[in-house]
DNA sequence: ATGCTCATGGGAACGGTTTTCAACTTCAAC
DNA sequence: GTTGAAGTTGAAAACCGTTCCCATGAGCAT
């Protein structure tokens, strides 16, 4: 996604304007040095002790206009704080470690197709669906007993 | 407040512990009136115009209680509120309207079977997932355009 | 009725996120 | 290079669903 070189970043299409930025080009960077899901607040935190603050304001906004745009993937944990994660481009689930945060990215087409069966089969339309996995992955499992 | 009415409480006679009291009748009551998701202001507003008054505090309580012995289903919507509703006692997952609220449980043991299954391959255990589906319904469909 | 214990609820606190808005950048056009 | 309109930033305040605090109230065994 990210160009390469300067710091590219939303790719304003002539006259919409959006404008490149120092801070915008830090949280795309950021979300590329890391594996798992992050917070908001996460990354903020990241971006500080690399000497490249972006204000808390900035790093939700610039996230929302990623996720809006489908370059991050979205996680809503149990107590209500979104996290953030740099993905692959296809449509695709995620398995998380509820301890570690280490996270998979996996593909289902059967799930895909039973939802949008059940949806028709109940009269819906314009279908959605959000599945996540989550678990003990396999250090964690070792590493607490 | 109301002392006049005879409420029948706790239903069950296999006690934990827990008293009976009105507001848990009342909240477990207004949950029965209704079909779909509810958050706890919702219900608090319900059992408000029912004459049957219960602190939100209380609503919020009794509520987590329920969830955690599963006895209702909880949703977590995008903007982070959380919704109640009395479900069938099976595993299942929920197709909702993304406009009316209208909920149908549904289930799909493909999707079970599947997601343990990539979920063993990667090495996690004790997993769990969550499966939502949302759309538009027939009837909101019908109706906006 | 008594007393022990748990339950209630108004209000304050919490915490993640959003809004506000004046100062600051970017970049296309000179 | 300069200009200036429009987009961007960020500190502080507002927001809002939810949780905590704690003095008062109620259930229930005796
Ligand atoms: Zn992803
Ligand atoms: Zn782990
Ligand atoms: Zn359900
Ligand atoms: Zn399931």
């Amino acid at each position: 996604m990210t160009k390469n070189g300067r710091y590219d970043v939303a790719s304003g299409s002539g006259s919409t304007g959006v404008r490149a930025t120092r801070q915008r080009a830090a949280v795309a960077s950021v979300l590329e040095s890391v594996d798992d899901f992050r917070s908001a607040q996460e990354l903020h935190d990241l971006l500080r002790h690399r000497g490249q603050s972006v204000g808390l304001t900035t790093v939700y906004r610039t996230l929302q206009a990623l996720a809006e745009s489908g370059e991050v993937d979205v996680l809503r944990t149990p107590d209500r704080e979104v996290m953030y994660r740099r993905c692959s481009s296809g449509h695709h689930h995620h398995l998380v470690c509820r301890h570690c945060g280490r996270t998979v990215e996996v593909e289902g087409p059967a799930v895909e197709r039973w939802s949008s069966a059940v949806a028709d089969q109940h009269g819906f339309v314009e279908v959605d669906h959000t599945l996540e996995i989550v678990g003990t992955c396999g250090g964690c499992a070792s590493a607490r007993r």
